[in-house]
DNA sequence: GTTTGATATGTAATATCATAACACTGACGT
DNA sequence: ACGTCAGTGTTATGATATTACATATCAAAC
């Protein structure tokens, strides 16, 4: 399972290396990729951990990029949407996306302490074949599991 | 998979069934099972789908058991505390449990055209044990499937 | 290159979901 | 009787999200 969002790696280049996938994949499939919904995915992508739509909107009306809720929600409504970003349903807040552009099912950590949200790749989970056998069609899959991550176990500062 | 919800049953029985069964896990536990308590898990049995907070208050209000928010948040804390509802986190709203008592972590399905949730007995996923492996302590699992049911699938009327 | 339609943004108003804080009541043990 | 504590009543407010409509911008067709 991948776990990035718990340890340490090199964001600058972490952020980066998303930037340009979204952007591409932007290109390659005639998104528009404007400037409220490239300053929105940057900003979720500088926090590993789950991000309010209100935050996001703060940020913007201070930079003069917009000041109603509609222009974050629109902005998240897209990132979610091609999969550059998802929703945390716990938090009612979004999270970047550590595989953008790859269609997938991912399952989230979500630490209850330093807040930070892990997303592990989609592994087949039994029940979701269990249920679709039964004749449900899972159109959507919400998969998060809250607890404590290794380092505040640890008790490390955040 | 047990999947209580869509199919057709005895809906009488299965109220009073759990009803009953609560009633004799809060008497074994010291647990005060109040009217407020009471009427809002028969509000919540009534229906096999999620029902919104504001939804319950307004029948305890018009029933004089209640009139704000808190009298409906606090009576649904208790009953998801002790494991006779759960919080639906995609959509805001509360289902009774169809296991009560049971210490258990369900996957939900839940249908957008019907509203009905369905609680699958929770085998165990695949997923949380490589989290827990990888130091990730859980403590709430939130697994919900959004999609269609076999009755809206075939058409059937709600 | 201008019209046209689709997509995106600006903005006001409002809907929906949830909690903090504090006062009051009633059951129960002593 | 008295104190304690869980539960409830009530006010106020906070947090999250959407509807509706006006305006702007882009891209493709003509």
């Amino acid at each position: 399972m991948v776990q990035l969002g718990f340890e340490d790696h090199d964001h600058a280049t972490c952020i980066e290396q998303a930037m340009q996938d979204v952007e591409a994949h932007c290109a390659a499939h005639r998104l528009q990729f404007t400037p409220v919904r490239r300053r929105v995915l940057e900003i979720l992508l500088k926090e590993h951990r789950a991000v309010g739509a209100y935050e996001i909107l703060d940020v913007l009306r201070s930079e003069g990029l917009g000041s109603q809720p509609p222009v974050a929600y629109r902005a998240l409504d897209f990132l979610v949407t091609h999969g550059f970003a998802h929703k945390i349903e716990k938090l009612n807040a979004f999270v970047a996306c550590t595989h953008p552009g790859e269609d997938h099912a991912p399952a989230f950590l979500i630490c209850r302490d330093c807040n930070k949200v892990s997303e592990a790749e989609g592994t087949a989970v039994a029940l979701s074949e269990s249920a679709r056998r039964s004749g449900f069609e899972i159109e959507h899959k919400v998969i998060e599991f809250e607890g404590l991550c290794p380092n505040c176990q640890a008790g490390v500062p955040a």
